[in-house]
DNA sequence: ATTGACGGATTGTTCAACAATCCTCCATTC
DNA sequence: GAATGGAGGATTGTTGAACAATCCGTCAAT
């Protein structure tokens, strides 16, 4: 007879998805889904009152939303004068990518000076497979959803829950800059061949190799955006 | 004539303490002071109502002050149950010591690897040379602060203001840690022979070596925290 | 010992109001 | 014509009170 604790730490998982509860949240979440979709533009000015009425919550909730998506980088608060979409500049594009060269191959450098098999390379696999299906059927959102599944998985090897939530962070940024480019939804497809490569290198355990690999690949994606802030 | 523009440019720098006029902001400043200088203890509930009228700040401004510090991960928000002063387990401060390792060596190999002279240096050495002077006149508190002071320096060599920004966050959530020790006025002190040590290194060009030393530095420091935290 | 119900206390959310600040427009001045 | 200065309206910052929702401890019942 299974005692209770065994399945009882199993819903311990969906305690988040509980705690989601709460107004201001679930405010943040059709904020965020706007955003990084880009029917919010960069530089847009979020006025209290009308998206309180707009969305039915007052004036009080809404600002916690505000500073919710404001921690996520998502947002800028000025003071007296308003919440805006955050507007990168090319100089972020740059600290953005100095970060995630960081990020991405210290938690690779981390798993190989560890010296024990990665935790977490199933979730890698996962994303690649995810996005070449998602190629071979031309769901081009899908594809760039998937990629940002495999560098967040790459992030994840560390076995760092601060790692992951700095990725995650990262990462929510880098969307605000995506719809700069000019057919940003097939951006990510070309990528699709080097994240397998990365994947197998790292289930052959050739980290130096992978982590190299990793490096010029961000630089290379660096190069591209970087070039398309341009005009900006 | 000099122009404007020289010194127009200057004056932003201090713009950030002008915008910290907010009462919110003013809020969390005491309570941060209050929290990392050990006399409010982790675990401990802060009441909204208590604190309100203790501070003379209403409710929802308090709350918005709590918004803050839980992003700075001091206290931790449960639904419904109230905000309490973040209380870190023995996997928080290994978690802590992985983040720095990927941040703080990430940043001196960035340095290397970008092949240029390292911007920042004189910071690193500032730290060292505060530390070491707060030692000889056994103001240990200082040497705490500069230690703090050396590893920020280390991870802005990076020059990535997102990288400055994740390690301050590292730093504020570790002062939560140091008052487990026995006597944490000189648990820093050992590390001054390390940090002047490194120092050095970086300033030989070494980067490979200071690497290599940061990371037993790291290793050694989170061995040392993690026994101390044997019974809890 | 476990379960269930009750009541007090605390948080979540809303609302209305006022103070402080910013932005725009316009008149003034040189 | 450009820079300065001030009135006016609009927006944000902050407060206090109120009510609903939830949690916590207690006590009775099985």
């Amino acid at each position: 007879m299974p005692t209770t604790s065994d399945w009882v730490q199993a819903l311990g998982a969906e305690r988040a998805a509980l705690g989601r509860a709460s107004t201001a949240g679930r405010v943040a979440d059709v904020l965020r889904a706007h955003i990084t979709e880009g029917r919010l533009l960069p530089g847009t000015r979020l006025s209290e009152e009308d998206l309180g009425t707009a969305l039915g919550v007052s004036r009080n909730t809404l600002r916690e939303a505000f500073r919710l998506l404001t921690h996520e980088g998502l947002l800028i608060h000025e003071f007296n004068r308003g919440v805006f979409v955050r507007r990168l500049s090319v100089d972020d594009v740059r600290d953005l990518y100095r970060f995630r060269r960081v990020l991405e191959c210290g938690a690779i450098r981390q798993v190989r000076e560890s010296g024990t098999a990665p935790r977490g390379l199933e979730a890698v696999r996962r994303a690649v497979e995810e996005g070449e299906a998602a190629a071979r059927e031309r769901r081009w959102v899908d594809v760039g959803s998937a990629n940002m599944h495999f560098h967040q998985g790459l992030a994840a090897l560390a076995g760092s829950p601060r790692i992951e939530q700095a990725m995650r962070h990262v990462l929510a940024e880098l969307r605000l800059v995506f719809h700069v480019m000019a057919a940003p939804e097939t951006f990510h497809e070309p990528y699709l061949a080097d994240n397998r490569r990365i994947l197998q290198l790292l289930e052959d355990g050739d980290f130096e190799s992978a982590e190299r690999s990793l490096a010029i690949y961000l630089d290379d994606a660096e190069a591209q955006l970087t070039s398309a802030y341009a005009g900006s």
